[in-house]
DNA sequence: CTATAAATACTCATTCATTGACTATGTCTC
DNA sequence: GAGACATAGTCAATGAATGAGTATTTATAG
């Protein structure tokens, strides 16, 4: 009477964007997730899982769908992005990840379509990360005070240390280049 | 007729290496892994997970389980390594992990349990990290040598980069400390 | 001394996530 | 006009994970 609690949207979004940018059907989106190099290089989705997330975000009412069916044509469920959709996906551009994991797959991601909506975006995704990150940062700082320097405890904080500020070295490098390319706004 | 096929035994060499120190049951296991904090800060189970994953260990030939029934006692299961599972174990401590996301928290483990095992199992360990982590680097300069500067590919290399350097680093760092400090052999 | 709370030791149904294979129609090519 | 390939999506099956439930023994409080 209790089962799994399924997991809150996160790469999702990703297909979401590309609904935003263009409708499409959900052939048509694997083809686009296969072509965009830039992309399948953070993420990869097998045929079968792209139509499970699309039905996971029209469950949560981002997307709705229509069957085409012309006479030329398979039929085909194009999908296209509801207001709600349009809104949540600005909001999950603008906001960083909660966690030092998800910046590989997930920051990267919503670093792909903010810069897409123009540098002024990337910029503010990148310092509100940063922010993140220096919280991050203290935490460990503040619970790892005082501990045995050989301890095993201490390596895995100084491996999460190591992690979160090449992070930060790597997002302030991102918004030096931002700052200086003129590209965009 | 082919489905979601399992994935390989990582963390449930934890389980394997708290059963060869010393073989318990599942509910034992469970509390044990809650008091050591140095693994739960790793790596959590929760206690309906545990029985699936000790099946998995099973399964796998790794363990054995034989049902302990005394008159004072309630029934339970206790598992004991098998000389495979021992092999596996000490063959699993001493490779390092093959992808720079493994480190979280496969390397980790394998580094707790090296250390356990004396600090010449450590230092191999991290010894053999180092040569892994140095071949992620050189495929990474080869694949993205020469992209536009401003590029999202190049963002993400980037990414790669520091994360991959920074784990050069604290791998070196820990390698010296072991070194210096004396406590076994 | 007994009710009841807590610890012990698991089990289970259920749901989510993910996979490879399959179906079925349309289009191109030789 | 037959075979290959692209299009468009479906499906059954399995693995992973969860919270809740069961059942017995032991500690605790009134």
């Amino acid at each position: 009477m209790s089962p799994r609690p399924s997991a809150p949207l996160s790469l999702e979004f990703i297909l979401l964007g590309l609904i935003i940018e263009k409708p499409m059907h959900g052939y048509d989106l694997y083809r686009e997730l296969s072509r965009l190099e830039e992309l399948t290089d953070v993420w990869r989705v097998k045929q079968s899982l792209l139509y499970a997330l699309l039905e996971k975000l029209e469950a949560a009412g981002f997307v709705t769908s229509t069957l085409l069916l012309t006479e030329s044509h398979l039929a085909r469920r194009e999908f296209r992005p509801t207001p709600d959709g349009v809104v949540a996906f600005q909001v999950w551009i603008a906001l960083p990840v909660e966690h030092p994991r998800a910046v590989r797959q997930e920051f990267l991601a919503k670093l792909y379509f903010a810069r897409k909506a123009g540098r002024l975006n990337a910029l503010a995704l990148c310092a509100a990360q940063l922010e993140n990150c220096q919280e991050w940062l203290s935490a460990l700082q503040n619970q790892s005070s005082s501990q045995p320097p050989a301890a095993f405890k201490n390596m895995v904080d100084r491996y999460r240390l190591h992690m979160i500020q090449a992070t930060i070295q790597w997002l302030q490098e991102l918004t030096r280049e931002l700052e200086a390319n003129p590209s965009n706004v």
